[in-house]
DNA sequence: ACCTGAACACCGTTCAAGT
DNA sequence: ACCTGAACACCGTTCAAGT
């Protein structure tokens, strides 16, 4: 711990006059650095402002309070996703490589992920993810009605499917993350299997994701194809 | 908060001696209901140690920390899910019945379902719903590898669903909420039409859900065609 | 404009002690 | 077995004051 503040952190011994000015995107960063290392929890006012070697209360001439720290943090990852190139006439491809590329932003931070769900709305950035994603389920033929809830829905389990990952939050360091899987496998193996087949079968997929990749494009797939299958059935219908 | 109080706590004035024993039943009931009247961040040791009369450490006794307290809100709601019966011939149908089965348990509590994306495999009553549902994927022909992960994504994704409702965590007094939907819709519409041209034609329904009820049943259609549609493609190959 | 220092109410948790 | 009381380290936030 020690050690992470020593990465986290600016002041190495002292070093306090020459501090680099604070500002909302400084905090910000340094905030989702903090949840990245040792977990949301550990995002305080006080810590925070103790990696940047200031006062907590000064803290507050950037953020009215601790819940707008929050919002800035699911914010800025909004913000760093970089919209794809549009596709004239594949919308249901369009539609997956911005569902993509919010994901490839939040995979690395799936602490922060556990924010954005409630935020999607809140702040510009991710505004413009909506509208995009707003457009092209209008580009599919979707009846007006339910498109603004798909579109939230959609974006909501992009970010939830990264902290639904399974052996998120697990040690990074290899050794100890063996250990710690080996044991939640364990866990899984001990239930009974009259009562819990599946969860026995697939314990191995449970304790820790094979191949992250597979799950992230499995799952976004599964979204899509679900809005493909849905909007071609309006054109032929039962 | 005075009025709130009074109707989640149990002593009115002073009716100190006979108080109902404590029982971690007792408190993650009251901790949920907690979290349904004022949010998640109402819900402390000692917020429901005073609602119940006690003093807070008396909270240790029944859960190692307050970890354990979330935990056992999230696995209560769990637990109350009402497993459908099983559709012989309708794996498809049957999904959709676990996934709505377990929507319906959390959609009352909005607050909780945060809790849940994240501690779908911490329970057995999570575990439970895990099992039924990759027993369906199974049964719906998917290949072994990515059915885990796309089961625990659903459940995820489902409880996200509650999460992400347009309109959740708006005041529930229909006088306020009609003003609080207003300021919302003004602040869509008052965006630049050439930058969010989605966003301020789908403006109402995303200051509000316009019917919950359909927001929910399409959602759970799309992913259940998700499926359904991946599944089938395996059958009949490009 | 940007930050400090003192102060306040509140938080989670421990541990020894009571019944 | 179940709960209290005292104590501790930490938390978010306010406000007046400094530069």
């Amino acid at each position: 711990m020690t050690h992470v503040t020593r990465m986290l952190g600016r002041m190495a011994a002292g070093a306090k006059k020459d501090r680099p000015r604070l500002s909302r995107d400084v905090l910000v960063t340094a905030a989702i650095a903090l949840a990245d290392a040792e977990g949301l929890e550990a995002v305080t006012v006080r810590r925070l402002a103790q990696l940047q070697g200031v006062a907590p209360t000064a803290l507050y001439w950037h953020f009215r309070d601790k819940e707008q720290l929050l919002d800035g943090m699911a914010e800025h990852l909004f913000t760093e996703v970089v919209l794809p190139e549009a596709r004239p006439d594949d919308w249901a491809g369009e539609l997956r490589d911005v569902l993509a590329a919010v994901v490839a932003v939040v995979r690395p931070h799936p602490e922060v992920a556990r924010l954005m769900p409630t935020r999607v709305l809140a702040s510009p950035a991710g505004l413009r993810l909506t509208d995009r994603a707003l457009g092209l389920l209008r580009a599919a033929g979707l009846p007006a009605g339910p498109i603004g809830g798909i579109g939230l829905f959609l974006l909501s389990s992009s970010v939830a499917m990264v902290a639904a990952e399974p052996g998120r939050r697990l040690p990074k360091d290899p050794q100890e993350r063996e250990d710690a899987v080996r044991v939640k496998h364990a866990s899984f193996m001990a239930l009974p299997p009259r009562d819990f087949p599946a969860v026995v079968a697939f314990a191995d997929q449970l304790s820790d994701c094979v191949d992250p990749d597979d799950y992230y494009a499995f799952n976004l797939d599964l979204l899509v194809t679900g809005i493909e299958r849905t909007a071609a059935r309006l054109h032929e219908p039962a």
